[in-house]
DNA sequence: CATGCATTTCAGAAATTTCTGAAAAACGCG
DNA sequence: CGCGTTTTTCAGAAATTTCTGAAATGCATG
């Protein structure tokens, strides 16, 4: 059912799923889901895909569990529909969030749970070298957090000035402080 | 071998390594040489970790494509030696670069690619996706690619402002460019 | 150019993940 | 409640990934 363009997208994405901490059936979910413009039930993907009813139904549960799609009814039809956002800021915003959760989140708290620990003789560098990985992590993370409370249309301005940004750092506080504190 | 806190750190490495894209022995080894502030060779991390040594063999292998270990000899010695790096912000910046060579630019050639086919009919909607889509991901890759190119300290700086940056995007571009440009 | 380490390769074993079909559960509706 | 339909569950099959031991290769040194 898919076109020669569609079903090459469909392919790549379930490829690259093993890669991106998914597998192959939901990659290729995902990613027809992505590409059409109607919601669509269970079994129309199955058969675009042409696997199992079963697996598309847990590849769907996978991907609510990420909040990738989106659960829609049509009136006179009682199946599930799916779709993803249109808004496809919205779709990376997720994305990077439960990425952080599974792969950032976890290790961020090990680590500060370590650094609580007594260490034993002999720890002394490896916890140092342990509390200097939390502070860059939470660097990093503090810094996601503030662009992601940000309207979309700020943080593409910022994505935008790319390494100008580096002109604010070399500022003034006096000059910084003329203008009112945002968010 | 190692002490309780190590064993934990490494133990936790160890089960992260599938969410992370590498298996857990590679992982684990990662977390050995993290912690350890001598080099280490192949039958030091075998003794530490109790995993054969032809695995250990193929995980340092394995570490070396990601470029995240770094061999070194020792005078008197013709084992391989292995570190990594003590910078931390090198070791991110390696991580981040790696990840995105694998998980990100195969996608980004394959969009493009897609781009240039000549649309069958009905393939007018899913080529505006792919492209908003392509054009967004260049968005992040191209600020990446900005702020990779900053010395660490320049980047620190501006990961500090964090959401103090829109007030750089309300600026006229006349007071922009009172200041001269970087790079 | 043989010897003694050290590393790599690789075929098969072990472990893990993914997928399927059949059965069970859930759900809406009269 | 009972019926037809849709979704979920799950045990085992299939596929894939990881790991190991044995053999092969590489390499410095005498």
């Amino acid at each position: 059912m898919p076109s020669q363009l569609q079903q090459e997208f469909i392919l790549h994405f379930g490829e690259m799923g093993s890669r991106w901490g998914i597998n192959r059936t939901v990659g290729q979910i995902y990613a027809l889901l992505f590409l059409s413009e109607a919601p669509l039930c269970a079994d129309d993907i199955v058969g675009a895909l042409g696997v199992s009813r079963s697996n598309v139904s847990m590849g769907l549960k996978e991907l609510q569990g990420w909040n990738l799609v989106r659960l829609r009814h049509l009136p006179e039809d009682r199946r599930d529909y799916f779709t993803t956002p249109d808004d496809m800021w919205e779709i990376v915003r997720t994305l990077i969030a439960e990425r952080k959760k599974r792969e950032i989140d976890p290790t961020l708290t090990k680590l500060r749970e370590l650094e609580m620990q007594t260490p034993e003789p002999g720890d002394a560098a490896a916890q140092a070298r342990i509390a200097e990985l939390r502070e860059l992590i939470e660097a990093l993370t503090g810094f996601y957090e503030d662009m992601n409370k940000l309207e979309t249309e700020r943080l593409v301005a910022i994505l935008r000035l790319g390494s100008k940004l580096t002109r604010l750092t070399e500022m003034p506080a006096k000059v910084l402080n003329l203008r009112k504190t945002e968010g």
